[in-house]
DNA sequence: CTAGATTGTCTAGCAGTGCTAGGGTTCGGC
DNA sequence: GCCGAACCCTAGCACTGCTAGACAATCTAG
């Protein structure tokens, strides 16, 4: 049936280009701009077409929340099989510099996503695998505890940063003295 | 001038009762429904009424977190110059648990308080400063950095453990370790 | 090739938001 | 008693997320 699928697939084109323009959105503007209205403009659909294909506008935070998990980890681990912890580290702290919005999407803003349990999206899951691989080397008992340790030591680096609240010049110190006090 | 003072008086009374209704208002309901007609409503005022006391409605977030800050500090001291740096990390976390809303608008919500630069408000450099007492004497060459590192693992625990992205049986642990490894 | 059902899209509207202009009302000083 | 200043409220603006209902395009079936 080539019609339903022809139909299917300016469907996914939509989804994607409502998806990628919300993104465009947040990165250029912040998500506090990004509105209905503003994004239906941008993608020359009017709001209710969104709601075709999101729940809500939280939905669609969302969504982009979790294309960006999954980069975030394919950034790590090639980091990490390149250079370690150390590397691993960096290439956290540079994508949250680089796509601050997204970043903001999948760690700071209220969502509906679940984290911690049984039913969080396996992406999520990945990611925190991947931090887990990085410092297990250096775990001598318990490398679950030193993960979330670790990785809440680099994302308080990365809000912090964002925020402007530590001294910008000093981000690469601040990461080398995290690595190496953490993996003595 | 008794009348003038007693002006004065009932103006700051008032100045109080709206800040004090906005933070017990954002500690039950949470800061996006602390709206100006609900605080309005809250303290038997009229919205405009706000405004003659605060800018706007960040301002009034602002003044919640100035005095939050302030409590955070004495707590950190308090408990630094009894159990060390152990004892401040956790009063620290101890403090972001038991006052979400507060925590959240110093260091979470939008502000605009300035942070680093010279015009920041003392009680900011304050808070800092008694984190760089914590951790000074670990410190072999720069204070300044582990002071940022120390207080940014703290910072990422604190916010991932109120938004249930790390387990939450496991706080005390992953506090001991961050303390331990960081003042190896 | 046409009638009917389905799908897609829009306009218009709801309730809620931060914030403010304008007009009364109460208060203090003379 | 009177005037001016300080105070406070009603009403409204432009915006937000979200949705109901009408209309048009498309596909299915006879």
């Amino acid at each position: 049936m080539p019609t339903q699928s022809r139909r299917e697939r300016a469907r996914a084109e939509r989804h994607d280009l409502i998806l990628r323009t919300a993104r465009e959105l947040a990165e250029s503007v912040g998500w506090g701009a990004v509105t209905t209205r503003r994004l239906a403009e941008a993608v020359d659909y009017s709001q209710p077409v969104l709601y075709g294909h999101f729940k809500n506008m939280n939905a669609i935070a969302d969504a982009v929340a979790l294309q960006g998990v999954e980069e975030l980890t394919v950034a790590m681990r090639t980091a990490r099989e390149d250079g370690g912890l150390r590397a691993l580290a960096q290439a956290y702290l540079d994508y949250a510099a680089e796509h601050p919005a997204v970043y903001e999407a999948i760690f700071v803003r209220p969502t509906d996503l679940s984290f911690g349990s049984p039913d969080s999206p396996s992406s999520l899951k990945d990611a925190f695998d991947e931090i887990r691989a990085g410092v297990e080397p250096f775990a001598d008992t318990d490398p679950e505890t030193l993960t979330e340790v670790f990785w809440s030591a680099l994302h308080g680096q990365a809000t912090l940063n964002h925020t402007n609240r530590l001294r910008p010049t000093h981000a690469k110190p601040r990461v080398d003295l995290l690595v190496s006090r953490l993996t003595g």
